[in-house]
DNA sequence: ATAAATTCTAGTTTATTAGTATACTTTTGA
DNA sequence: TCAAAAGTATACTAATAAACTAGAATTTAT
């Protein structure tokens, strides 16, 4: 149940651009690599396929780089993992984007799929609700919840997501 | 955030065995392999691994083969996953059993880790609360279903898990 | 024009996955 | 007792995917 290093990168990347002051503005490669601490060259191609899938932009030359294609309360995290990493369901034949018929017997009585659609759905859920914009507000409320380290039991939920 | 295959032949097999008429009787590899779909030699190497992880228990010779170490209802498809497949953690650092503290600057504060905090705990309720008897219970009450589908809505959400 | 930037294609290396092969040990029914 | 049935234990291999790396081509502000 793991995210690669591509998804991981992507997102944080896109998360980086997304707390920049002009989440629209060009932001370099290396700038990003740098914060986020990412080998340039494949982040280059991490970018690459983003823009491709229309996540983001970019302006060549001077001054150039990268920037959203979209606000950020446009983009799920679900969008872009899958299109760094595949389907989010753990195996094909509960996957909606990629599905694959099963060897079993009969689907609808199959006990792991049944389970599996249970977990892909749990996924989906939230990687589909979740936007950058969700993620932006959830870093700075937790911020300043570190500053002010007042009373806050050990398990506080931090279940700050916006209802869209 | 995929399976690999030994985790879904483990479960698979597993699965077959508490639908057994007697999960506790001991059953031969290769009867599993052939009902299962499975390699074998493969499904050979998962058992063992998970009979050294105490959940499953074989006698050799003539009659022999594995049976369950302890009630469907005592395992839980989280902990097989996880001996097959590792942590269920989408990223190391929000993971229970193999945490790695990441390089972002402050894990209280990283968006990414607050997120797939989350998908790590939808995906472990969902798994470390199912049960091989559940699977087996929702494996029943859809073949009844199927027999009989008198009126069921095309989206008919069949939640039959028992609450443990 | 040119330097700074992205674009694009391809290659490389390492790790993991998914299996095979082989020899050995234990158990037990005849 | 002993041969067959079953699991045990390792080692090996092919294929695929992950994680980079290299370098030439292209774009563009100045």
């Amino acid at each position: 149940m793991k995210l690669t290093k591509r998804g991981e990168y992507g997102l944080k990347a896109l998360i980086d651009l997304a707390a920049q002051a002009d989440p629209q503005a060009a932001t370099q490669i290396k700038d990003i690599a740098q914060r986020q601490q990412i080998p340039v060259k494949f982040l280059e191609q991490i970018l690459l396929t983003l823009k491709n899938a229309g996540v983001l932009r970019s302006r060549a030359g001077v001054g150039g780089g990268y920037y959203l294609a979209k606000e950020p309360r446009e983009i799920t995290l679900g969008q872009v993992v899958r299109v760094l990493d595949g389907p989010l369901a753990p195996i094909p034949c509960v996957s909606q984007m990629a599905y694959e018929r099963c060897v079993c017997a009969d689907e609808a009585t199959c006990g792991l799929r049944l389970t599996m659609l249970d977990v892909r759905n749990a996924i989906a859920d939230i990687l589909d609700q979740t936007t950058l914009a969700d993620v932006s507000t959830r870093v700075e409320n937790a911020q300043h919840a570190e500053q002010r380290p007042a009373r806050r039991s050990s398990k506080a939920k931090t279940t700050t997501r916006t209802t869209r």
